[in-house]
DNA sequence: CCTCGTTATTTACGACGTAAACTTATAATG
DNA sequence: CATTATAAGTTTACGTCGTAAATAACGAGG
């Protein structure tokens, strides 16, 4: 038999590869990542991915969870950047716009409404679920300090939902022009601290 | 010369096609809207359609125009059937929710985050800003009625922005499993509402 | 009826994802 | 050490896509 590949020499060509479609999604943009361009990126022929991948949506999993992973890392830092629990809510949401924005490719990639079921792709379970869990864990800052009530993963999802919501109406293009996206942000985060504080 | 195509009779094909593309997404899924099951659908060659559209963008641009129109036609009559403002506000809200998961295809397209800027497609920016108006008319309510203070656009936005993100990322997975979509959508609703009755 | 301009079809090209056949190189066996 | 089985990698090939270019069909004006 030949040198069979180590698990190490397999995880080393995955990240190869990831890493090189995400630097095509980044320059070229999402039609660029093609496994023609990702094979001369390699050096390699176009079918040698396919020993370490499914198929193609195998490795945009692997690059949504790569996404994910940068994506709760820069949430992370954010949230260790302050204490009072109302600025840990804002410095969360900045990394997050601040992700979102400078990394739009992958945060379409990441939030794509055509992307298989996650479920199949452990890997990105995880890696978005750690993404969710510093949402939940900034929710729970404002339930202890007594800044919201309620549950702390429902008020994730809520302020979640519309700092997501208005990202992507930006990205698509969907916002009228008469109003500004970062202003909007800030209206909808005080709207949303104010609803949350009432205990009725 | 032959037949030289009247307007009408352009814009009847051009209807006509845009039925067809509508039936494909809606019966077979994005994957089945091809041109040639486009033609194949209208008893025509794969080349015709581009007498009447300048490529397949242009196609989908139609498309979601119409997705934006019945959108609007949808929630103008949710508007119509309430005269309480927040019961129209929670009316509209219903269609909207309505048509986003029972039309989910369409819904998904008109709000794709890799499509063409849509200023260059000028039925799109009028079916669009329509559906827009709406949710500014039912922001209005809310203000005239004294449950909201601020600008009517940019509580249209807020409201908007919350109801949009819950909805992609429910259809894109990423909601926790741990939440109910609905349940969280009526938690949204109702913390807005609370914030946008605070004059402070 | 012929001709010319418009509409529609046919054919063809390059790119895509990937299945299948083939080549290469090495590690275990005799 | 030579042989051979087999995993890794490449080549080739297929069917599909959007659409450009060449071609055909056809109906109104001379």
């Amino acid at each position: 038999m030949p040198r069979a590949l180590s698990p190490s020499q397999v995880e080393e060509f995955r990240e190869r590869l990831c890493a090189a479609a995400e630097r095509l999604f980044a320059e070229h943009g999402p039609e660029a990542v093609t496994m023609r361009q990702l094979a001369l990126e390699l050096g390699v022929s176009p079918m040698t991915p396919y020993r370490y991948f499914k198929d193609k949506d195998d490795i945009l999993a692997a690059v949504r969870a790569s996404g994910f992973s940068r994506f709760a890392d820069a949430m992370e830092a954010a949230f260790r950047s302050e204490t009072d629990p109302v600025a840990v809510s804002e410095a969360v949401g900045r990394a997050y716009v601040r992700f979102a924005l400078e990394q739009s490719d992958a945060y379409r990639l990441m939030f794509d409404l055509s992307q298989p079921n996650e479920a199949d792709y452990p890997e990105l379970v995880a890696a978005s679920g750690r993404a969710r869990e510093m949402m939940v864990a900034q929710a729970r800052g404002l339930i202890d300090s007594g800044q919201a009530k309620g549950d702390p993963e429902v008020i994730a999802h809520i302020l979640w939902a519309n700092l997501h919501g208005g990202l992507v109406l930006q990205l698509a293009g969907k916002l009228s022009p008469r109003v500004d996206p970062s202003a909007l942000r800030r209206a909808s985060f005080q709207t949303l601290l104010k609803g949350l504080a009432r205990d009725d």
